[in-house]
DNA sequence: CTGAAAGCGCTTACAG
DNA sequence: CTGAAAGCGCTTACAG
């Protein structure tokens, strides 16, 4: 059996109420009695037991991790164990646990958020992506659940904890990049206008353009789903495009191999800059020019500021933004006149 | 106030102790009272509290998931988030949760997983990855906590439960695949023998190349971690390689990266065949020839298992594999004699 | 500054 | 087949 609050209190001649407010660190014990407890404790290797904890002060040390509604693409986006390792390395820290909710459809999710609030598992759930009409977020705001979300929430937008990169501006910050190298002709593919964080970036490249005097082609704009023929007709137009600006790095991917299938050359014929600077960005060949948004640290922050207004519900709601950086490699190149 | 046990038993009127075993659907309560409570259950849509379970009957219906030590790298690796996709499927249908445990050393991973023990936050461990040596396993047996290993374990191997791939078979596999397609000369990159995986995956190949009666050269052989030069070195060797087995499909982006800048071309000029069909492999350019090793299905086998070995301690040690089979794509060309 | 006691919401012998 | 009661290991008013 394990060690309890018991055995210490025994050993150190105290009540398990001074223990407990040992394990607190309450103010209202002399630090003798705490030097005492701690001996005492650390002799033993006490450690208190976690759901006897929860049960008598509520609080689980738990947090929930909404994922999209999973298919294999998206689960194997290095985009999202990414930011989990930056939310890990926060409740690791805080002795936090976090618990993954993850489900094929929307409703399979919400019903585990559901059961997992009813349960009382969490303490307050981190949403994972963002996209309009979610029933999910409907859910946790309805019921006062603690919740911040990574990327830009398309619901409840003011009274919502979220931590985000200005994707808008690293939209705009692309299209000057790519001008500044003579690029006129500039498309996007990628633009999954579903969700929140592709639609802000191609909002950032449709304002830079029209700000450089320029009209955006609508048919320089396509989604993530393209065939080789898509790619083909986009570059029949005229004029085609020099540079292609791409939703992130996986599509970049597939992009570049589309690319190469109808033989336009990387970076030599069609310049590519992309989103989120993966570790594939790099491995790419040639390596991929690449906006860094520094997944890690929205995970981390998104974790923060939950346990934040998880431990302090008047904590207020803040509006967190991640800087961004463009990592060049080498798949843009210099256009002359 | 969530609804409680108690409002069940009154509303049911019954006792609490009835509406427990209701819960546990024990076969010692009639069907007529389990109707009538679970009616009430749902009309007040109780969802029974779970630290108060655990605390009553020491469970915890969590699993701790252990990743290696982690870099950047490690960590943008999508085996991972798909082998946790296949852990929460099971999780999710059985109830359980999963905490995740990451650290920069084993020692820190060592400690967290001490901590979760002692707090009781979980009722055993899957570990994600398999070296010689590893101090975290050696704790784990030492405690006779539950756990169960992704991979060949290398320690306490007859009496752990394990999921694996047969490794050895599908390094042979791969080998032969490539003599079928008439090469002679393979060579191996990415023999990071630290990782029993790898290790396995090599002696496979070497086996398979002494069954055909061919030596195995030692200069044939690098780990993941190479230069350029390296690779060039590999093709001035006598015989150069006209392949190279890789030991999984991140390795295999590097390498190919590394082939195009010193000028040799794959399929044409080299052949490459990796392991793990990862989403990536599809995306390459040319697509990648790998061994699927079904990641999903290892997560979701390690999970169920251990569950099975937690909830009935007798449940007996397996060794389970899961089958591989080779995804052909175009990263491998015929050679004429 | 410290202690005795009630309570958090379950489970599980024990008794009938 | 069902109930009364003790207990899991903590926390937290309340009293002093």
């Amino acid at each position: 059996m394990a060690v309890t609050i018991k055995d210490i209190a025994k050993r150190a001649n105290v009540a398990t109420s001074t223990v407990s407010r040992v394990i607190q660190d309450s103010p209202k014990i002399s630090e003798a009695t705490k030097a005492r407890v701690r001996r005492e404790m650390k002799a033993l290797g006490y450690e208190p037991n976690y759901s006897a904890q929860s049960l008598a002060n509520r609080m689980t040390q738990s947090l929930g991790i909404i994922m999209p509604e999973a298919d294999v693409a998206i689960f194997q986006n290095p985009f999202f164990l990414e930011s989990i390792r930056g939310i890990s390395d926060l409740t690791n820290e805080k002795n936090y646990t976090m618990a993954l909710v993850t489900g094929k459809t929307d409703e399979e999710l919400l019903s585990r958020v559901k059961t997992m609030r009813r349960a009382n598992r969490v303490d307050g759930f981190i949403v994972l992506y963002s996209k309009p009409d979610d029933p999910i977020v409907d859910f946790l705001h309805n019921e006062k659940i603690a919740y911040t979300v990574i990327g830009k929430p398309q619901q409840y937008v003011s009274e919502t904890t979220h931590v985000d990169n200005d994707n808008y501006q690293a939209g705009k910050d692309v299209v000057c990049y790519l001008m500044e190298l003579g690029h006129k002709h500039i498309a996007y593919v990628g633009a999954d206008l579903e969700r929140t964080v592709h639609k802000e970036r191609v909002r950032g490249y449709r304002q830079a353009l029209e700000e450089a005097g320029m009209t955006v082609n609508p048919h320089y704009i396509f989604g993530s789903e393209f065939t080789d023929d898509d790619i083909s007709e986009l570059f029949r137009l005229q004029p085609p495009p020099t540079a292609i600006v791409v939703g992130d790095d996986m599509i970049a991917m597939s992009l570049q191999r589309a690319l190469h299938r109808i033989g336009i050359r990387m970076p030599e014929a069609c310049s590519l800059i992309s989103f989120n600077n993966l570790i594939l960005a790099d491995m790419m060949n040639p390596p991929l020019t690449s906006v860094d948004i520094d997944i890690f640290k929205l995970g981390y922050q998104a974790a923060k500021s939950l346990i934040e207004k998880i431990q302090d519900p008047e904590e207020v709601t803040k509006h967190i933004i991640i800087p961004h950086r463009i990592v060049e490699r080498a798949s843009c190149s210099r256009i002359e006149e």
